[in-house]
DNA sequence: TCAGTAAAACTGGTGAACCAATTTTGCTAA
DNA sequence: TTAGCAAAATTGGTTCACCAGTTTTACTGA
């Protein structure tokens, strides 16, 4: 079953189109925090597009906080000016999908953060449940099975001990991202599988000690494998 | 007008809901990566929700890429296993909402690394965008007016020019959110305005020179001011 | 028995009609 | 002239039926 077939053919062009009309409706009437637009069956109609689309459109502002739908009064222009609300759907106009580098190098610098969090607040609880992520990898892995399902969970179990409902939220977003490459590219570390073990359990320790310096040190010396392989894996792509 | 009114009621619950019962149906049926689920008006009938409460949840899921949804064909389990899968909806799940803290904390981690990486990557074209900015926000500044919306353009067109795309995006998302704090709680800097254009200006000399060094140490000095006035917000806070 | 194929059933996506709540309008009465 | 208020219009949200492909089914013919 082939997974990476765009679908959805132009459905995210249209969204666009709609959306710097949208911008260039604000900047026309002027519209200011708290202004209401017009409403979605108006849009649609001078926009020459289906009620759906424009909902859509809105969704994706909402999402980014630039716009706000109440039930049945409006939508309104959250609480951000003319100009940084044109900058801001310039920028994600502009956005262009996530390349592997970009991913990795992300992860790397969100993790090693988390990492130094979860050390300094983790509560006992936080430290059961990265305990019990730590095991679940124990035992995948002295199987001699593949645990990276589970080397995944010991990383959000950590994001989650960070105390910090930002990173842990974007932790979620990028990770599973890396992942499915992961899965294509099946990593065999068979023969030192027993220091990736010694090196989770480090970081588990340090954790468990609160001991901040040697957490990051022992997550750096974990992404250190990590990217090698990615440098391996950009060598590797011809297209 | 008021724009932090909830909306969308329960909207949320009964999504997690559906989320929760798909989650439920993965484990019970023991799908794996690229097994089928069933139709979207089979799970609603199921769930007992419309189609539309089905579409939300399986959007969402996809949003994570833990779901992809082919046009005439059907939903299927993404390149990811089940006990990742099952780990992943629980920590989804378990999402809270950002608080300030966590906003500001990752931004100032986030931001740090793009000034880096744009110190060393840089194109001429980034910079000149990076200028612009600049330029705009001296103009507002040197009028005596708030120039937050300016600022705000300034630091994304540094991300951009980190040439991660990753980071980019994150610094959208959560760009905003902070923003409208600020609005909310007008920082007054009358009287230090000119050593905030100093700030700025280091910052992008040493994007210009490929300093990397004297970039990071720029913006560090920019958010302390930062970093200081979340402090007192939080003291201020009582609820 | 089985390959070939055409039709029927099913799929996610889409547009029109409907809903409940809000907002505006315009009449009434003081 | 204006405050009060009810009806009508308008709003974002929701439901339902339909669309254009895909997938399965079932029949045909060798």
């Amino acid at each position: 079953m082939k997974l990476d077939i765009p679908a959805k053919s132009d459905n995210g062009k249209v969204q666009n189109l709609i959306i710097s009309k949208i911008r260039d409706l604000v900047n026309y009437k002027n519209l200011e925090p708290g202004d209401k637009l017009p409403s979605e069956r108006v849009l649609a109609e001078r926009f020459g597009v289906s009620r759906r689309n424009v909902r859509e459109a809105i969704e994706k502002l909402e999402f980014y906080e630039l716009l706000k739908s109440i039930p049945q009064s409006g939508t309104f222009v959250a609480n951000i000016g003319q100009v940084a609300l044109n900058g801001m759907i310039n920028d994600i106009l502009r956005l262009k999908k996530h390349d592997f580098n970009s991913l990795v190098e992300t992860r790397v610098l969100l993790e090693l953060k988390t990492t130094e969090l979860a050390a300094k607040r983790r509560t006992a609880e936080d430290l059961e449940l990265i305990e019990e992520a730590l095991n679940s990898y124990k035992v995948k892995k002295l199987n001699g099975e593949n645990a990276l399902e589970e080397d995944l969970l010991f990383h959000l179990a950590i994001a989650r001990a960070s105390g910090n409902s930002t990173m842990n939220a974007l932790m979620l977003q990028i990770t599973p991202k890396i992942v499915s490459v992961f899965e294509n590219n099946r990593v065999c570390d068979e023969d030192e599988f027993v220091l990736e073990l010694q090196r989770h359990e480090a970081i588990f320790e340090a954790i468990k000690n609160k001991n901040v310096a040697k957490a990051i040190e022992s997550m750096q010396l974990h992404f250190e494998k990590l990217i090698e392989f990615c440098n391996n894996f950009e060598e590797n792509l011809n297209d």
